[in-house]
DNA sequence: CAGGATCCCAGAGGATACTG
DNA sequence: CAGTATCCTCTGGGATCCTG
């Protein structure tokens, strides 16, 4: 469990075009093999809750999910929602409208895993 | 995977669980601690060789560099240029036109990381 | 159902030293 | 200079069981 990231003057005396940095920043926060991919499948899904999450992000484990959804809390991409008025509590995911400014970013990622993809099976036949 | 991907607004289902394959395909790639920021730097660098790649990505150890150039050479976004002609022997690392694909992976990040970092100062102050 | 508590492991990555 | 070789640490993450 990562805690809200604290950007720091990083003055490196060639700091190139600051892209190096702004990167860096970038992939500290939704970096790692879960983040991304659970905030995709929040913004498709509209409110999820627990059990229909993990099954949605297949693969992952109670225990990695809670505490990655811990965290995509603290930086406000998701938003814990709690019906305390039914029985039992039902709760709720929901992606926050901060998670949707990442939109060009996994449609980035998203096209070039798909042409890479491609580009590999070409190379293999 | 075969279904056409519209990186735009309104996505069918499906479009979506190709989004989220594609980019799981592009963090199996490019994820990690240092790819990315090394493909940077060698975009930035033009030629550039082992012991100025290990300055400029600042914090990396020789071994660690060397394994990600190996696998990032593997992959087809790096070249190692080896000049024989000259003693002792020259090894440059180059970057390929196919890490330039990156470029709108790379840009989409890095504009993120920028606001994100502007909006987590403006939320500390 | 929505997680928490434990235990455990592989593998990413750091530190240091060494070599052709 | 361009890496290798060791060794070692740390943590992401899997498996399992437990509970309100």
């Amino acid at each position: 469990m990562e805690n809200r990231m604290v950007p720091e003057e990083r003055m490196t005396a060639q700091a190139c075009s600051g892209h190096l940095a702004s990167v860096e920043d970038a992939i500290y926060v939704i970096g790692g093999k879960w983040k991304l991919k659970i905030i995709i499948v929040l913004q498709e899904s509209g409110n999820i809750r627990f059990n229909e999450l993990q099954r949605k992000v297949e693969g992952i484990s109670a225990r990695v999910l809670s505490n990655e959804l811990k965290d995509l809390e603290l930086n406000g991409f998701v938003k814990r929602v709690v019906h305390a008025e039914q029985t039992p509590v039902v709760v709720e995911y929901v992606s926050t409208d901060y998670s949707r400014t990442l939109k060009p970013v996994i449609g980035a990622l998203a096209e070039w895993g798909k042409t890479h993809k491609i580009k590999i099976k070409e190379e293999m036949s």
